[in-house]
DNA sequence: GCTTGACCCTCACGCGGCGGTAGGCGGGAG
DNA sequence: CTCCCGCCTACCGCCGCGTGAGGGTCAAGC
């Protein structure tokens, strides 16, 4: 089978000029020309393609991609398994991506204030001692800071209030539940999460279960949130967690 | 809390030369200068550059972004919803690509061929009626074919013999326990899913409990797998899937 | 046979998003 | 006072194409 620029073209989703720079800088010639000079392309020019298009979409320059594609050691079932295992790894990145994304929207709603450091964790491991030293710092929970925080969700101070109160109000009602004595997969646990989950959605961001649930998660793995919950009563952390998975489980 | 260039650049993983870039352009001006001319980033500044941080990361050009920034209609909180939402989204484009990389590897495995269109159907949506024409030539099962596929594969002519005997003999029993009645969770269908998954791990590409249900899947979705089982015997396609499943759930 | 329109060719310039470096000033530790 | 690191501005370069300009080709319809 031969096929022109045009039909290759449409068939990977690119441009004629990208085929014509590929075949400019040798990463993709056609396999021959017809008498006229059009390219040719055949089906092993196709296979080629399709391993190229991948690799660039996982954003590797064109001349690695030339130096991978022309390792001899490595025959198309190894590219594919490669290209498997770098899409996983990057669906992971994004996941911790959507995780960092949570936090800190997590944190602005709890007024939990993240050192320079924290806010761009995800884009790399980085230097671990430069963590502690502002500290203290870090919980800066200051009128001012609040006050910032405020204005920049977007709320009136009223709105700021009346969601601090409705805050406070949930709180004490799960500390009612909690010292009734009520398992935290109790019918009345799980009402208290489900309302956590809507007083989010209300105020700040759409809180799907699954979100709700990574929530969790974060309140018993994550010292700075365990540590909210915590300061309003002892046990409220790993108490909530555990109602909003329950709470998940059973409306799903 | 007022912070220099270079800073800035390592909490937030890019070049002090990127920092300066922004700044000439206008995308991220420090909010001040030291009398000597430094620039001053203060948590403001920082805000911003997160978010550019993680627009640039999802592809958006600098002067879009400046745009989206600049909207007074878009609170932070605004921001961080809209990056969840794009993030799951590119999720859930890297997780289809995967699944066109596990299907092709299968291709690969069972000599099936694909189109030019479906070898790149994964990289957006396209003219659905360009398909059907040369569909007869897709189960182009030639010699020729195969035989480029096993070199293709990197195997000799006798690995590739004797992994096509496995196949067949494999087959051949999966068919009796299929006609003894066996239901496609009794342990005899079990262990031959678990044969199967190891044929593919040894021949093939690590085919992990997961992937191997994802195969499994698609067993009974693609047409062009189901056709590929039922030639060997009516109902294989759906007795093997439900089979995997089964394996797949007791083993984890 | 001739026209028409879609498609192909080869230059060649331009642009976005920085990387890199040159040449020089600032600042704090010893 | 000096040393060295970090900051400044200015400018050139690269990659991966986009976007013409200017011109040949091919198949269909008249």
């Amino acid at each position: 089978m031969a096929y022109t620029v045009g039909q290759v073209a449409r068939a990977a989703r690119v441009t004629v000029r990208t085929l014509h720079h590929y075949d400019e800088i040798g990463l993709l010639s056609p396999s021959g020309r017809t008498p006229a000079g059009y390219r040719r392309y055949d089906d092993a020019d196709l296979d080629r393609l399709q391993l190229i298009r991948y690799y660039r979409e996982l954003g590797f320059p064109l001349d690695e991609i030339a130096v991978i594609l022309d390792d001899p050691d490595a025959d198309p079932a190894a590219h594919l398994r490669r290209q498997h295992e770098l899409l996983t790894g990057r669906i992971g990145k994004l996941q911790e991506m959507v995780a960092a994304i949570e936090l800190a929207m997590e944190a602005k709603r709890m007024n939990i204030r993240l050192t320079p450091e924290e806010r761009f964790e995800v884009f790399g491991d980085f230097d671990p001692d430069a963590h502690a030293e502002e500290a203290e710092q870090r919980w800066g929970g200051t009128d001012a800071y609040r006050e910032s925080n405020r204005r920049a969700a977007g709320y009136s101070k009223e709105d700021w209030l009346r969601n601090k109160a409705e805050n406070e109000e949930w709180g004490r009602r799960l500390v009612a539940v909690m010292e009734s004595g009520a398992p935290a997969d109790s019918p009345e646990a799980m009402e208290l999460a489900e309302e956590h989950r809507q007083l989010i959605s209300r105020w700040f961001y759409e809180c799907s279960y699954e979100i709700h649930t990574g929530l969790a998660d974060m309140y018993v793995s994550d010292p700075r949130f365990t540590a909210h919950y915590e300061s309003i009563r002892p046990g409220m952390a790993a108490y909530l967690s555990e109602a909003i998975h329950a709470n998940a489980i059973n409306r799903a």
